[in-house]
DNA sequence: CGTAACTTTGACAGCGCTGCCAGTAGCGCT
DNA sequence: AGCGCTACTGGCAGCGCTGTCAAAGTTACG
């Protein structure tokens, strides 16, 4: 330990430790780091045998390039950030799993967020992730606080809202109009002859789309049946679950015995209801019809089979993630509004 | 246009466009940079005054600070990466939902990435992340090929298992045995007075889980059945989805008719082989039993209500987050090994 | 009033890459 | 041989932060 002197003088690096970098790789292949960057990135501006040196070099120091620093030095930073709702009904992940294929193809990682349904922590969700500095964002719903918006126009990033339609996206939008699904519904269901409609959904939480379902049919009904009065039921604290489905059931039956059929703004709340209604002895659709949205998969396989609004739960994650490549390509293209639409499925249930 | 030579003379910069800095706000605030950074990261370490006017510019710039850069500097990322199977499960959407949940409220942002129960891909997935230098990395499952395993131990960051249990995981592992689960089952259908069994799942992809169901199962079933023969169904391509359980109540009725209890490695192969079984006109328990994996909320509502095994779905991703955190901020500290265990639930499909 | 200890601040280098520029080598042509 | 090309390569600065150090200011105390 006589020198001592020397090692304090040797200032200490602040190198992450054990970790093989550019340079590393490029003393080992004999060329300059320029170069090793090239053949990573684009094999074809460097010649056959440097590229032949460098991967030999990659391969043997097992180097992983360092995406925050090719972040900051090029400024882009090969990545997407979703926000979701939440992540533990199958429609999200559906959109999360198309988006995720789609943009890990292409190489590009996805950041995820959940609100819980919640406009602050949205605010919060979206100002942590512009600090990761994203290539692009999506987004489940078109309807966000002043501040949220505010944030995600100054971000200057591609912009893709999902799972709703309106008709002044912050940029592109994929998705399509719960309003008109469910004045399909309504359309339905009075075609159908039912003349005693209850919506039920969760009407508490911030979900614009459940809003949105439920002025699509409600409006409907006004005009289909003007004499008939409107019945909305919400779960309230209970939230989203097939257990509130069955409470739908027994208060529809409760507060509006005269209702025919209970129109419900989900699958989970739909599936819910028919087994409750099962279990209370009630047939369905005689004693009382039922209907769903989403199309989940069992959906179809109940007995009865529910009368649903089948969604393109999937195609959105994709599309958004198509959409946020076109425009990281070319950032001057123009904004894209895509209405996939929904499929009214009728079947047993109503 | 006289200019052209002065406009050459300065060279370009490469500044990110519209963006504020660091340098910008320390400006305004009339600080200096090192400042800032302190206010921000530890306003503690500040005057009240210096604090207050880092605020005021913060405010007035909407200043978002470059997390990239600030990883660049740190060596912490701020980020664990999470690898899934699958995101369309609901299990797994738990496991993400509480995860997300824990590191949310800690300040570390999560990167997503599936699978698709393919090892090859999952190799591809873990070397993308480890690009972006994540502080902990969470993966589900304790399988992976030697390549893989081989860069999470060099990637020398936290690394937590789950949903498994193994003798030897990288680092730390959180889950519950697969094996012992089905061993349980085994044991509850035989003395609940079943006496040809048979198993049924996905077993042709790459999900190691099924297996050691199987495995569980089967070895159970020597031990106590020793003179039955063992019976296993396969979905093949058909995968994981309730249809396939329709799939597998067909087959099991035309390969072993005397089988008197399916016992099925998911809730989603249960629910559709109950439903199958009732649409084809069959009484379960009466006719065939059917067991279940996962106790999904549906499946206390069916008629019967599913036997099945209630796993942790939630705590699997919540006490994984809560180690990456502890690890994180002591390097130091031990692995941890977590049985979370499961519970069966006897109801009234077998 | 002087000294020691603490608090607060700023300067500076550098994290690991990429963009830009200039330079060299090799080629076909006049 | 000399010219203009193209193909390939290396040098350099800098992306926006943070860690470290040293200096300045402030307080406590004999």
């Amino acid at each position: 330990m006589t020198d001592t002197e020397e090692v304090r003088a040797a200032r200490p690096t602040r190198r992450a430790t054990q970790t093989v970098t550019l340079d590393e790789v490029a003393a080992l292949a004999g060329v300059s780091p320029s170069t090793v960057s090239r053949a990573l990135r684009n094999a074809e501006q460097v010649s056959e045998a440097a590229y032949e040196a460098v991967m030999r070099a990659v391969a043997e120091t097992n180097y992983v390039p360092n995406r925050a620093a090719s972040h900051l030095a090029s400024n882009r930073s090969g990545t997407v950030a979703a926000i979701m709702p939440a992540m533990s009904y199958s429609v999200f992940a559906d959109t999360v799993h198309g988006l995720e294929e789609v943009l890990a193809a292409a190489g590009v990682q996805l950041f995820i967020g959940a609100t819980g349904y919640d406009a602050v922590r949205e605010e919060q969700t979206i100002r942590a992730f512009l600090g990761r500095r994203p290539d692009g964002i999506v987004m489940v719903g078109a309807t966000h606080t002043a501040a949220a918006r505010e944030m995600l126009l100054r971000a200057r990033i591609p912009v893709v809202e999902t799972w709703d339609w309106t008709a002044d996206p912050i940029d592109s939008l994929v998705g399509f109009s719960n309003g008109a699904a469910f004045t399909a519904m309504a359309e339905f269901v009075v075609s159908a002859g039912y003349r005693h409609p209850t919506f039920a959904g969760w009407l508490t939480g911030a979900d614009s789309r459940a809003h949105e379902r439920r002025d699509g049919f409600t409006d409907a009904l006004r005009r289909l049946l003007p004499d008939e009065p409107i019945r909305v039921l919400d779960t309230g604290a209970r939230g989203i679950s097939a257990d509130a489905g069955g409470w739908l059931l027994d208060e529809a039956l409760a507060r509006f015995p005269e209702t025919d059929v209970l129109v419900c703004a989900s699958d989970v709340f739909a599936t819910g209801a028919l087994l409750r209604a099962q279990a209370r002895g009630l047939t369905v659709p005689a004693d009382i019809a039922v209907t769903g949205f989403g199309d989940f998969e069992l959906s179809g396989l109940l007995h009865p089979a529910l009368t649903t609004i089948q969604t393109p739960n999937d195609s959105i994650g994709r599309r958004a993630g198509e959409i946020i490549l076109e425009r990281i390509a070319a950032p001057d293209s123009d904004s894209v509004r895509a209405d996939l639409g929904f499929t009214l499925v009728p079947r047993e249930s109503a």
